[in-house]
RNA sequence: UGGGGUGUCGCCAAGCGGUAAGGCAACGGACUCUGACUCCGUCAUUCGUAGGUUCGAAUCCUCCCACCCCAGCCA
């Protein structure tokens, strides 16, 4: 019986159909077994993300079931650290690879031995020629390629020299394992690829048991396979491998028929996405590290205050298809603010204070109340401590008030959020003309919840007491570059060129409302009327420090810039 | 001047011969003690181009154009 009703298959994508193609042919058992194989030599990124989604997602749809499988077939370049972090990154993104954690080394004894039976089927060979021999003989698009001397290599000969290959008898380079298929092929991938190359290095889970090294095209189909991966998804810059993934399982004894289908990876704009070059920000100090709020690596993200739930759902939202494209960072920046809007309570802080004194207030301050989360009326209320003196933001007060401002101006009323109305009656100048105070007075009438006044404002600001204020480093990030695609360069031009001079701009004394003092890392809230922020690891007792994951929507600042 | 792919609204993306979904962005407007949120409305007579088949084409055929990938002992 199949485990499916065919007629409600998912058909979100055109991997679902395929999918749905091969159980309704009743292909693979009725099973879908997928796999996410990221190579330890990295951080994961908002790119692998939607890797990651694709496979464990439609896994879990189809009810089947996902490996985590680490490529780690080139000991040169890969780390254990990284094998960690991509573990909890993937945890973090909420998936679930149960026991199910392989690595494609647990197969180097398999490897070798269906590379030895391909020698014996005489479907592989040991090759002397150097490198840049075989690039001679590999022809050009338009030339095909010639015959290696070596493919006359009896098939004694071969496994003898494959085992010494194994034993260590020769240099790195010295010699290689290929496949025998077509040098004339107009695939380069065909042209006798190789499988096989010996390398005298470490491999921080195998040790020093092997010096010879399978090449990705050999172990990933085969590791597929071993696996029993029905759909093995991976990005479209393998699409040419197709055939050879193909050939492999064609021409060896394993148990499944695995099927490779690719996939566009995920560009966004005003970021980059490749591994090298994500490694060159952190090694060049561009940023602070792989976890860097700025970085789209998911470490970085998770940092910025983005929450597996938004970059899940964002997953969801740019869909899946073959045509390259760019994601516009907007989109992204749509997922985290919806999450956020309902997920994080309200709060005040000013980032760039001016302080208000008002005159007609009593000395002792009061406790006001203010909501938690209009969107979550259960959160309930909390204490703001209101008095006499204040801090407002500078941006919410102009002694020459633009068309369309309705905050704070002289002689204008604008309502304190949670508080009262307020009129400003006079500014405060320091010498050089700057403004150092505002002198205004309440209306005792306009108390929040309780407004007798009758008055209506046009605006509503927050601000924060001056007494008990916490002081607090913000930092302000934005784009990573600031051209929308740092890939696109002229001649002489490095992306680093085009990193954003502002990506950070650190407010070292923000004053937070005092009910912040007890938030604990990790804790996101918004600021009222200006973003989201997230309480980071680099907070002290004394000061703590507030990540901003993205700004509200802002249409007034908008306005103004046209 | 080889091969493999892709071209549908500013950005993603459905569509699979029956007459262009949806999301983001944008733009109007309503609401608002966050110029936020929410809500309402506008936003492809046209599917890279040109032909053809058909009663009917984004969908089938042909030519052309543009872009991406491939000559690692990387993945």
């Amino acid at each position: 019986m199949p485990e499916f009703n065919a007629d409600n298959l998912p058909s979100r994508h055109f991997i679902n159909h395929i999918i749905n193609e091969d159980l309704k042919l009743g292909k693979y058992n009725q099973k879908v077994h997928t796999r996410f194989p990221p190579e330890p030599n990295g951080y994961l990124h908002i790119g692998h993300a939607k890797s990651i989604c694709l496979n464990f997602g439609t896994a879990q749809e189809y009810g089947g079931l996902c490996n985590l499988r680490f490529d780690d077939t080139n000991p040169s370049r890969e780390e254990d650290e990284f094998i960690q972090s991509i573990q909890a990154d993937v945890k973090w993104l909420g998936f679930d690879w149960q026991d199910r954690l392989y690595f494609a080394s647990d197969y180097f004894e398999e490897l070798y031995q269906i590379a030895v039976q391909l020698i014996k089927d005489k479907k592989a060979y040991v090759c002397d020629l150097t490198q840049d021999e075989m690039r001679e003989y590999r022809g050009t698009p338009t030339v095909p390629g010639t015959l290696s001397p070596y493919t006359s290599r009896s098939v004694e000969e071969n496994l003898d020299m494959f085992a010494r290959m194994r034993a260590g008898e020769f240099q790195d380079g010295e010699k290689v394992l290929r496949l025998r298929i077509d040098m004339a092929s107009s695939n380069f991938n065909m042209r006798d690829p190789v499988i096989y190359r010996i390398q005298h290095s470490y491999h921080q889970r195998t040790k020093n048991d092997w010096c010879i090294y399978p090449m990705y095209d050999f172990a990933h189909p085969l590791s597929d396979a071993l696996e029993g991966i029905t759909h093995s998804i991976c990005t479209l810059e393998f699409e040419n491998h197709r055939p050879l993934y193909d050939w492999l399982i064609a021409n060896t004894d394993v148990p499944c028929k695995s099927r490779q289908i690719e996939f566009a990876r995920l560009n966004i704009t005003y970021t980059v996405m490749s591994k090298r070059k994500l490694r060159r920000l952190v090694e060049e100090s561009f940023v602070s590290g792989w976890d860097d709020p700025r970085m789209p690596t998911l470490a970085g993200m998770r940092r910025r205050g983005y929450t597996p739930e938004a970059i899940r759902n964002f997953c969801e939202k740019i869909g899946v298809a073959k045509s390259n494209s760019t994601v516009e960072i907007e989109m992204l920046e749509y997922c985290i603010r919806e999450d956020l809007n309902y997920a994080a309570n309200r709060v005040m802080a000013v980032l760039d204070p001016i302080k208000v004194v008002l005159t007609n207030y009593p000395e002792n301050g009061e406790t006001l109340m203010g909501s938690n989360n209009p969107e979550k009326p259960e959160e309930g209320q909390r204490e703001l401590s209101f008095s006499k003196e204040l801090y407002i933001e500078a941006s919410d007060f102009m002694e020459e008030p633009v068309k369309g401002f309705h905050r704070l101006m002289p002689g204008g009323e604008v309502r304190l959020k949670s508080a009262y109305i307020i009129r400003c009656d006079e500014v405060i100048k320091d010498e050089t003309g700057k403004i150092i105070e505002l002198r205004c007075s309440y209306d005792p009438k306009t108390k929040s919840g309780n407004d007798q006044s009758g008055k209506k404002v046009k605006g509503t600001i927050h601000w924060v007491a001056a007494k008990t204020a916490i002081d607090a480093e913000v930092r302000l990030y934005e784009h990573l570059f600031c051209k929308e695609n740092p890939d696109d360069l002229d001649e002489g031009e490095e992306f680093t060129d085009y990193l954003n001079p502002a990506s950070l701009t650190v407010i070292p004394n923000a004053k937070l409302e005092a009910g912040l003092a007890k938030a604990d890392i990790g804790d996101s809230y918004q600021f009222m009327r200006q973003g989201y922020f997230i309480k980071d690891k680099d907070s002290t007792q004394n000061k703590p420090v507030f990540n901003r994951v993205v700004s509200l929507k802002d249409s007034w600042g908008k306005m103004q810039k046209k």
